[in-house]
DNA sequence: AAATTTGTCTATTTACATTTC
DNA sequence: GGAAATGTAAATAGACAAATT
């Protein structure tokens, strides 16, 4: 017999379960994840207790308990002992990001891809490469690990980061997320969680839902997680790794400091934390703001990823992953399991522009490119958006409170230009900054970018009054 | 108080719980595992039932349940209701297929890699085309889904093996093996079961051990399921979806008839099982025996994948997938998950060659080249082959009862010859079949091949006295 | 500072269905 | 053909620890 008084304090959640043909557990796991995807149940909602919840529907408290971690596995509720469980903020907005082409009209500014312009010395190096003696092994089966050339150009690259590895740490996947996606698949087991930023690269969210593993949100402060907040997220959430990405964090543009890395460092050492470094944007920062990667201090606690496609070319597919000793084999036989190997093509053109030096070349021009952008969208929108340094390929742009990111990423579509709502971002219960991310380098031309923030502007300006 | 009388029947493992630290279900798992990969306990040995056990150790029942269960979810047990648990006859046998050229003299017969001369035209036309215009969005990024373009060449693929789909119903991998872990890893949770054949294709155990999903083996008559077996399956394995590979089954050579085929899609529309058809040798068979892949008489029901990599060529890493409808979204996401996109050259190379009838050409003479092949290997090894088509890129080795697969692999090791036993193939616990598999393909000459196929005969024949 | 709230984890009880003998 | 053997699944009970009040 029900002992509180639901009358008092109502309960935000009634479940129906009087007809339900599945199993109790699992009839009430579809009920919950029907509502919240109907709605009726927002992000952020507190779920009642789970004894309350349990005595309301006359069954076991375990049984809730199982329901509600089925569908916390999903992503789709986040709990803490004592406090409760709140549906995540995440849980609805789930949408993929493609690239777009589809509306020829609309200014992409969502995703982030590198124009086609800075392609031409790749396109002649494989057109070199192509008429070279041994080119028709480009395109049998390439060595799964990469030759040991090829891992000698990983080397050579985390080198140019200031990170000093060698050959036996390197393995090669197809391009960031594979690597990602590797990593995940590789080391984690469902259930297992793992640490982020409270917003963060959309890409970790998909690979962490494949791998069955929990992202939770480390505390932070001006845009960095805390020792505090990673200890109490290792003690407390029992985290096995954290994810980050210390160069341009995706979407704020943050750089991470010295004094951080050294302490991400440390603590992974300490309490044997894998670190999942997305080091893509490193060698983007000026050469003057030379920041090696955490990597640099915890080279056995630190996976490195270091993916290509914003420095020289997205069509690469190539991603250089320095893995600690310990970690090898299991990411080995993930890699093999997804890819069976890089194509070897693309792989000799990587590794023949990062050693004769065209690669430098590349990244030379992309940054000043990229500068140029920056600088027109710091005059047009200077006020609006977080500072960056100029050679960051995308921007967060802060909204009043007259938007969420969602709402502003819908007025602009209207107004012909796509950009991404922080809703697609966060991880956990609290609630979406208001914010937008605006990529710079994504328009063909220095024109279209004017255009586009210029419309984002007038969005801006006419709700300013 | 122990009810049985241990002394009589002893029990084939007395596990020591009594220092364990960890929970007991979780201890005696970790036991399990230990004693099975330590070799204390043989693949094939039967476990006493959870009952005894749990009685023996003063435990209940569930607990048993519960560490056998994780034990069966990393495939080391196979169990079945009244018969009893069992380890698994691959429970060790986890090894990478690791491409040679690590010992140079060895004659590599393991692994299928079609050899490098074939790739000519290939090299050819990507020469061509990366002279042409629009050829710096080559190595930008690629749509994720494929162009129309592309995918239209996915149609005309399937339509060469008989089967006709559409645009809509494809989607693009990079590669057979990532195609198959896509599918895995997108439709199957953890825990799930797929019916295999009792000897099957080493990537799909790979596959499935990333998605956490079980493989048991169906009942088969002359290297077929049975009608029976899969409805068996169906209904008490509970399985979800089936892995085929109709035409020359790796690793036996074996071609499904017309009827099973029919009889599988029958049966996956009554049960809505999801197939899972591994088309990639569809087209080596010769032109005069067109046998459409299972997908065309269930293709709402049936996933068909059909990697380039045996008939065009291994490089390109890439594999259309017919998808069913319904599982689309699914699929997509998986792949954007893993891959974002396929590289573009490659794919705009594979197009073309499908386009302009190259593809055609390339398939016919890599076919004529499999045939010299197996003439040769029917010559020196005729009585001892298990009899195939001309074209197969591989055959399967029947052994007398002096060796297990194993063992002729290692004393053809030692002999200079590689080759895989069929402990490498075996799914479930039934022992494996006493034969070995060699690939006719790999040595990049006649020459070498036949000096090969002649070491393996000295070894037989030594041993038929 | 102590009591209460709250989620999590392990082990147990009970019921069930299939297979074997 | 019926009893016994055997694995599987769901629901429950109890203990624990962190967070809140």
């Amino acid at each position: 017999m029900p002992v509180n008084s639901f009358g008092n304090y109502p309960m935000s959640w009634k479940p129906d379960l009087s007809r339900a043909e599945s199993p109790l557990y699992l009839a009430l796991a579809e009920l919950l994840e029907e509502d919240i995807k109907k709605g009726i149940l927002q992000p952020g909602t507190k779920l009642p207790p789970q004894r309350e919840l349990a005595d309301f529907l006359d069954i076991n408290l375990s049984t809730v308990s199982r329901a509600f971690r089925i569908c916390g596995q999903k992503g789709l509720l986040s709990s803490s002992v004592g406090n409760g469980t709140y549906v995540s903020s995440d849980a609805v907005a789930d949408k993929i990001f493609v690239c777009g082409k589809e509306n020829p009209k609309l200014i992409e500014m969502g995703g982030i891809y590198p124009h086609a312009e800075a392609n031409l010395k790749v396109q002649q190096f494989a057109e070199q490469l192509l008429k070279g003696k041994d080119s028709l092994k480009l395109f049998s089966y390439a060595e799964p690990r990469g030759t040991k050339k090829q891992r000698e150009a990983g080397v050579a690259w985390f080198q140019k980061m200031g990170f000093h590895t060698d050959r036996e740490h390197i393995l090669l996947a197809a391009g960031g997320q594979n690597a990602l996606t590797a990593v995940l698949c590789g080391l984690f087991k469902q259930g297992d969680k793992i640490g982020t930023d409270y917003v963060t690269y959309p890409g970790i969210k998909m690979a962490a839902k494949m791998a069955g593993a929990q992202l939770v949100s480390v505390q932070y402060e001006n845009y960095e997680m805390t020792e505090e907040g990673i200890n109490y997220a290792i003690q407390n959430e029992n985290i096995k790794g954290i994810y980050i990405m210390p160069d341009f964090q995706n979407p704020t543009g943050h750089i991470m400091s010295s004094e951080t890395r050294k302490m991400i460092a440390e603590i992974s050492e300490k309490n044997d934390l894998i670190v999942i470094e997305d080091a893509i944007n490193n060698l983007l920062k000026a050469n003057e703001n030379l920041l090696p990667p955490v990597a640099a201090f915890a080279p056995e606690q630190v996976f490195c990823l270091a993916s290509l496609s914003k420095t020289v070319a997205p069509g690469l597919r190539t991603a250089f992953i320095h893995v600690p000793r310990k970690y090898h084999p299991a990411l080995d036989a993930a890699l093999y399991t997804m890819n069976i190997s890089n194509p070897a093509v693309l792989t000799a053109v990587v590794a023949g522009l990062i050693e004769n030096g065209t690669a430098d070349e590349i990244i030379t021009e992309r940054r000043l490119e990229i500068a140029k952008r920056n600088t027109i969208a710091n005059k047009i929108l200077k006020e609006y958006l977080s500072p960056s340094e100029l050679s960051c390929p995308f921007r967060w742009l802060l909204l009043s409170e007259h938007f969420t990111g969602e709402e502003f990423e819908i007025c602009a579509g209207k107004a012909g230009v796509e950009v991404f709502g922080a809703e697609r971002f966060t991880v956990g219960n609290k609630p979406a900054d208001r914010a937008v991310r605006i990529s710079v380098i994504t328009p063909s031309t220095a024109e279209i970018l004017t255009e586009g923030l210029e419309r984002l502007k007038k969005i801006l300006v006419r709700h300013m009054r």
